[in-house]
RNA sequence: GCGGGCAUGACGGAAUUGGUAGACGUAUCGGACUUAAAAUCCGAAGCCGGAAACGGCGUGCCGGUUCAACUCCGGCUGCCCGCACCA
């Protein structure tokens, strides 16, 4: 009797309709508002996790919503195709990158197809498709045009065995990831996109992005590192000018530095210079002992752990460098551990009194300590720092002409006057660094520069575009097996026709993913990266939805190809997202075995007493907490599966379900069944009842229980909207829950309710056509209705139905809720008062006493004050 | 070290932003249907006391503002995240 919900029959059926009629297909329509949703586009790894279901969920509830809404939606897709592990395969599985990344596109593409995803896929493109990476050369050459590209040298880390630079990340406890070689730090000349041409306006602009999390603003503004200060050269003495002469031909330089406290120069006790400041380069040469130091110095990783606990160490040069100011007299220039080339100018002061590094350091070498700061409250003469640096405000002493200023006007001061002596300025410093794309990989889009003998580096002449991965390429030795080609590296001359040599590098893949957004709006368009009256339609992004962990480089990376795109004339747009949101991960509980094995969650069995077993050997599992999703910890669960037995809905429900978008979500089984019994619910009903045909009129009377519902249909309908406009889809299903569990209350024996349960139903099916897409069609149909479901218009709460005529009041005495009051909306302050303060409860709370005073919330809440 | 976030029943969470705390769901318990189970439907439930009416307590802790505080302010505690020898 009972029919029931074919799962995958509908959603098969109801996808082929959608792709049969191009139902998402977009195009300029310039009768409709755009708008722009998508997700961050996959790495092709072979299959969906439980994160790419979430993300691609709360795009398509965007999108599908927008769309409803009346919006001309641009929802896509492509695949953030080149990387390393392709290249990893190769060496592995002896399958070449091509056919290893192609193959898994193609399994990845079928999983979300059948998540039932509201995507144009006629925009859908790989960054490995050389129709794609063509272009990206282009712009790659139109930024060297602009100025915006660079090559310099600068320190790496070097795999000596892999042959190769490695990424921080990829450095595990001063070790390569890969072949466990101690990691060297080597200098190597390699191409740069100069990001820091634009520090000031990535930093000022992101007061503009009000629809970004202002979490991802903040790591942004830290990134960029934006800090005031100056630079001051200090001139070495005469007697360390005449050991620099000896040393090198050369004249003698002064050394400068970069300091935020200009105000504090009075309590400088010695220069220090990074191990690899070229000066430090230079006296090495004639001093084996320090050039030991620089070693050993470079030998030490970078990585937080060793950082953490490294020691601050530093070597004498012997030299001395006269302070900026007189009567200071001469500080010792040390070469330090702690003092980073790449920041400000590879050389510091050193104000032990103000500043815990150069304490410590001052302390290990034994050098003045000399406060000039003097904190509030404190008295000069007893004033002295100890083991900790101060750091805080207070009045510029033992400082000459600093004397008695704030810290603030004392760095002005202290600026005004090292540039009247022309021994340095004012200066901002970002930490923020260019944007170094050169790798030693295959695998990436080849980076369009001829190197000639005579020329010097040549761009690729446009005509000759792409400059395309040669396919016979052997991973059996390593290194870059662009460079051991045999012959693809070699060309002639763009420009004198000498024989010269490509450029083996490759581009970082964050270039890949600067752009694809933009890429999207004229993806079919082979002639230019973007056809510019496309870009200008849809551009910015409406809403960009994904994962956290891309807040600083993928995020700021965009932000800047976007304004090197205006530059080049490709866009019309500063800034590609104009609406943000970072979702949570996907956690679950981990399992281990006896031996301390992890196991997945198919291999464990939970006993009813909470204690958990092997599924096949019954030995005790230990159930571990709750936690991020991995492959390692084996605490996934496949979303193929999750599809195969309960349908793309079920899992979209639960995804949405419970917990909101942007925190963490914890997969459970249980929950899953509750999303799928919800789904067969609503379905039950819209197939089983009895209903009048489609398009009858409502009456315009109603019974009690289907006046009450009608209200419940036209509450749920706005408060759904509302949700679904503020991303609280969590709250959106529980509001849509409500309205089913109101529309139970109908009288299936009443005719007239039965209007009012089709106009719920309907109401149902469309609110929740954004997240159960294929249910929400197979009730349409099932309702009667021959149109589908997600081209119709989203309905509109009646605003009468909205306000109840009979509201009920809390009444609080003395703040305590001791009734609650049913009376006619907006009745009269004073005859609320009075129904207040006759009911028994609230006389009996009062006690005889007389109200002192009464506060009336129209509507809402009586307060007696007794 | 610097920057940021979070804390509500057994659990996930809600609360139109100062106005009835615990919506909605999970798990639990009871009932109906069933030979039985599953599915489904109906009902209970913050904690303490009470048969109930009702009362007391209650949103991490301490204090403040207010007629009224999960919400605002000050001070703690505990977890989580980002950056980190950035001068």
């Amino acid at each position: 009797m009972t029919e029931r919900y074919n799962v995958q029959a509908a959603e098969t059926k109801w996808q082929k309709i959608w792709a049969d009629k191009k139902t998402f297909q977009a195009t300029e329509d310039r009768t409709k508002p755009k708008y722009y949703v998508m997700s961050m586009f996959p790495y092709p790894s072979g299959r969906i996790h439980m994160g790419h279901v979430r993300n691609y969920t709360l795009s398509d509830v965007v999108a599908r919503f927008k769309r409803a809404q009346g919006f001309n939606v641009l929802h896509p897709m492509g695949w953030d195709a080149f990387g390393l592990p392709a290249e990893n395969a190769a060496r592995d599985r002896k399958i070449h990158p091509a056919q290893w990344t192609y193959e898994n596109i193609k399994n990845m593409r079928a999983e979300l197809v059948r998540m039932g995803l509201a995507i144009d896929w006629s925009r859908e493109f790989a960054t490995c498709d050389p129709s794609y990476y063509k272009h990206q050369q282009k712009l790659f050459l139109d930024f060297l045009k602009v100025g915006l590209v660079d090559r310099k040298e600068s320190w790496v880390n070097w795999d000596p065995v892999d042959h190769t630079v490695l990424a921080n990340e990829q450095v595990i406890d001063g070790k390569g990831w890969r072949s466990g070689a101690p990691v060297e730090k080597r200098q190597l000349s390699q191409w740069f996109l100069k990001i820091t041409a634009y520090a000031d306006e990535l930093l000022a602009a992101l007061g503009t992005l009000d629809r970004w999390p202002e979490k991802v603003r903040l790591m942004q503004e830290n990134w960029i590192g934006k800090s005031a200060g100056a630079r001051v050269r200090f001139s070495l003495m005469e007697t360390a000018q005449s050991r620099l002469r000896e040393a090198q031909s050369s004249r003698a330089q002064d050394i400068e530095v970069f300091t935020t406290r200009p105000d504090t120069l009075f309590g400088a006790s010695f220069i220090a210079l990074s191990p690899n400041h070229p000066l430090a380069a230079q006296l090495a040469q004639k001093d084996a002992k320090l050039a030991g130091f620089i070693a050993e110095c470079n030998r030490t990783g970078t990585s937080e752990a060793v950082i953490e606990a490294a020691e601050k160490i530093g070597y004498d040069t012997g030299l001395k460098a006269q302070h900026v100011f007189e009567g200071q007299g001469a500080l010792p220039v040390y070469v330090a551990n702690f003092v980073l080339m790449e920041y400000g100018t590879g050389a510091i002061f050193g104000c032990p009194a103000h500043d815990q590094r150069d304490l410590d350091f001052a302390r290990k070498y034994k050098l003045p300590v000399k406060p000039v700061v003097l904190p509030p409250g404190e008295d000069a003469k007893n004033f002295a720092v100890g083991t900790e640096a101060y750091t805080g405000p207070g009045v510029i002493y033992n400082s000459q002409f600093l004397d008695g200023l704030e810290v603030e006007a004392a760095k002005q001061k202290a600026i005004a006057e090292i540039e009247k002596r022309k021994a340095g300025t004012g200066t901002v410093q970002f930490r923020l660094r260019d944007w170094g794309i050169s790798r030693q990989r295959y695998w990436g889009c080849p980076i369009p520069i001829i190197h000639c003998e005579s020329c010097g580096p040549v761009p690729v002449p446009e005509k000759d575009l792409p400059v395309q991965l040669p396919e016979d390429v052997s991973f059996d030795r390593p290194g870059n097996p662009l460079d051991h080609h045999p012959t693809w590296k070699n060309v002639a001359c763009p420009k004198c026709n000498k024989p010269a040599r490509r450029e083996t590098d490759t581009c970082d893949t964050f270039v890949d993913s600067s752009w694809y957004f933009a890429r999207y709006c004229s993806a079919t368009n082979s002639d230019k990266p973007v056809e510019r009256s496309q870009a200008d339609y849809w551009l910015p992004v409406d809403k960009y939805v994904g994962g956290v962990e891309h807040a600083i480089l993928h995020l700021l990376y965009s932000r800047f190809f976007t304004r090197a795109m205006k530059i080049t004339g490709h866009v019309g747009v500063d800034e590609p997202f104009a609406g943000l949101f970072t979702q949570g991960m996907i956690c679950h509980e981990s399992y281990k075995d006896e031996k301390g094995q992890w196991l997945y969650p198919e291999e464990v069995q939970k006993n009813a007493d909470g204690t958990a077993q092997h599924v096949k050997t019954e030995k005790p599992v230990t159930v571990g907490r709750s936690e991020t999703m991995s492959k390692s910890k084996k605490n996934v669960v496949d979303p193929g599966k999750i599809i195969d037995s309960y349908g793309a809905d079920t899992a979209r429900l639960f995804m949405l379900s419970d917990s909101p978008p942007e925190r963490d979500l914890e997969w459970t089984d249980a929950g899953v069944d509750g999303a799928w019994r919800y789904l067969n619910r609503i379905w039950r009903k819209a197939a089983e009842a009895q209903l009048p045909p489609v398009g009858s009129p409502l009456p315009t009377q109603f019974t009690d229980k289907g006046q009450k519902a009608r209200r419940a249909i036209h509450r749920a309908i706005a408060d759904v909207s509302r949700a679904f406009e503020q991303f609280h889809f969590n709250v959106a299903v529980a509001r849509v829950r409500e309205l089913s569990n109101a529309l139970d209350e109908l009288d299936a024996q009443s005719a007239n309710d039965m209007h009012v349960l089709r106009e719920g139903l309907e109401a149902l099916a469309q609110l929740v056509g954004p997240m159960l897409p294929h249910v929400a069609e197979d009730m349409w149909e099932r309702l009667g209705h021959k149109t589908l479901l997600c081209d119709t218009p989203w309905p509109k709460a009646d605003p009468t139905l909205l306000i109840d005529e009979t509201v009920t009041i809390a009444v609080q005495v003395n703040g305590k809720l001791r009734a609650t009051i049913m009376m006619p909306r907006n009745t009269a302050q004073k005859d609320a008062e009075a129904a207040a303060l006759a009911d028994p409860n609230v006389q009996r709370a009062m006690d005889g006493k007389p109200a002192k005073k009464i506060i009336v919330v129209p509507n809402k809440i009586v307060n007696v004050v007794a």
